[in-house]
DNA sequence: CTACTTTTGCTCATTTTGAGCAAAAGACCG
DNA sequence: CGGTCTTTTGCTCAAAATGAGCAAAAGTAG
């Protein structure tokens, strides 16, 4: 990525620029995955060594809106075909309360996008990664991932113990304690795989991600350096904050829009539908329920051929029905995760 | 408002802002209102004499973040206080494909915010005006508005049949008349009071909103001038267009988070709190289940004390119980329409 | 031909939703 | 003071949606 090299001057003659940063999905075996760039560095506690979104100026007098300059880079820079691309949000500080004593320009508004892709084109300096890579608790498909209990909850429940700076404005230790009960201490019943940037926030006020010990922050505990439990891949600037307002953002709208056939092939059966919803939900959904689902919402039609790959009973392949737009309000998928352990 | 008179320079050296734009709501008896800028101007079709949405420049140097940044010229220009605040949308053209001939200054940024407040304070040149003005199709309290029958869709029809331009990547004449029959014909039943946006595009799209001919969209359907009816007030700028957002977020958000709360006095009754809903959703709800659902989500507490300000038997003064923001993960209203006539 | 795997069709209890009936508790009015 | 009117409040009930399990169908692998 050309790291923003023309842009305006603020009158400090600082560059000023308007960053598009772009969480591009995809779906790949089972796993979500988005497209990083990997610095060239290699140290590995080095904030420019960690992974980056991909991301570009925008140029009002090239292009008519920041849509349109968002596809365009990324046209150039990938050979990626971006399908659904949805805003997220605009943040005025990039790095938060951060020094950014290692960005030599000054940037004023970096704006996050979500794109989703079937994949293809890559280039050098560039890696799909699963997006859980970078958020390691957030995939529940195998059960409450252990991280939690070893890790994150007794380092939370350290914190919220500790006396928050009477200077800020902020909760006192008994809604700091129930708040980390609420958002990570629930044991599947209650698990809301939608609040993934609420999330965040909590381990970057507690202090408990890089980014926060990047940004200064004065509560960030002391983890040591690679041998330490990390939480989770860092990453540069607020791309982490992007990437779970992105995945927050994508888990709502699969259950009124229907944005998983951006993920698909052509053609596809039922259960690789379903196995692209949980590896986005970070969930296990009831199977027939699952089918029984979709085929009353009428969001797909059958092709007549048959997929045979499957190992058992071959399955029927389907396509995604355009019709649904004009038809109904809201399709979607109201996925309702199921409570017993997985039934495949 | 000051006129962003201070700010970045861009390589052409015309100033560059970031616009912060908001849309303040406050419901007071049954309207939701919203705080307007009146121009002093009077001619009513010169665009700079339409309403604006209040707005400030946000000055990266002086506050950390656009959310401060918002509050603060906000609580200096009127003497509102702010409760909830949400970011809406960024764009990078604030009149669309507009030429602004009357913008002397060229903008580039301007970032929509929603606000909501209990009301109070105004200055001179802002009034409240009810959102229902700007979009009069949008409130079936009483039933399915005339405008609708009378108006909207003779105009739509005519639209929908005229040839698109080959040259935009529009959609053909078919999809032209679902889009309308799917988005405005319809007879209550399937009305889906969150779509304000998609409606607003459309009008624009097709020409019959006044922001549109400003812009100098081709197809604009040529309205007369003051005798003609007009299809809601119109705004500066995309200021109609970032409300649409606004109404669209706030009447989706009531239905899974408790914001009704940031409009209503510290107690109420049940029935206050119902007609504050459905001023916003601008559709009737049944009563009784609007009490159920209130009640079994343990959004409210009794009080004890008695309204009598009823007329009929006294009714229970409630209040907002915010221990549910540590209880439950998405409260809200869920509300769903009494598809019968008002049942209240 | 037999075991195994996966798809697919169906059932069933429970909950949620949409809608209506009627008693309770005041104001208003003669 | 008794009757009428209005609104709140409590309750019922059918229809639809949801969550979960059983079992037949249709292949593959040995």
């Amino acid at each position: 990525m050309p790291p923003a090299s023309k842009g305006h001057l603020d009158r400090h003659n600082k560059p000023v620029v308007i960053d598009l940063n772009a969480a591009i999905v995809r779906v790949a075996d089972g796993s979500p995955e988005i497209l990083a760039v990997r610095p060239s560095g290699t140290e590995d506690d080095d904030p420019v060594a960690w992974d980056a979104l991909p991301f570009g100026p925008f140029d009002p007098l090239k292009h008519r809106t920041m849509d349109i300059g968002l596809r365009s880079w990324v046209q150039e820079q990938t050979q990626l075909s971006l399908g659904y691309v949805e805003q997220l949000y605009t943040f005025g500080d990039r790095g938060r309360h951060a020094l950014e004593v290692l960005d030599e320009i000054e940037h004023i508004v970096s704006v996050g996008y979500l794109a989703l892709t079937r994949g293809g084109g890559e280039r050098d300096g560039a890696l799909w990664r699963s997006w859980y890579q970078y958020f390691p608790w957030e995939d529940w498909r195998d059960g409450k991932p252990a991280i939690i209990d070893r890790v994150i909850m007794p380092l939370l429940k350290e914190w919220a113990a500790r006396k928050p700076d009477p200077a800020s404005d902020e909760l006192s230790r008994g809604r700091r304690a129930d708040r980390v009960q609420f958002i990570f201490g629930t044991d599947g019943g209650n698990w809301d795989e939608e609040t993934v940037l609420e999330r965040y926030e909590l381990l970057y006020e507690a202090g408990l991600v890089r980014e926060a010990a990047r940004d200064g922050r004065s509560n960030a505990i002391a983890l040591g350096r690679s041998t330490d439990p990390q939480l989770g891949l860092p990453m540069q600037h607020d791309h982490r904050r992007i990437l779970a307002t992105a995945m927050s953002r994508l888990r709502a709208k699969l259950k009124y829009r229907p944005v998983v056939f951006e993920l698909m092939d052509d053609t596809f059966t039922l259960y690789e539908l379903q196995c692209t919803s949980e590896a986005l939900l970070g969930l296990h959904v009831h199977k027939q329920n699952f089918r029984r689902l979709v085929e009353k919402a009428g969001l797909v039609e059958k092709t007549g051929r048959m997929s045979t790959r499957t190992g058992g009973r071959p399955a029927e392949l389907f396509r995604f029905r355009r019709e649904v737009f004009s038809e109904r309000p809201a399709p979607g998928l109201k996925l309702a995760p199921s409570r017993t352990r997985a039934n495949t």
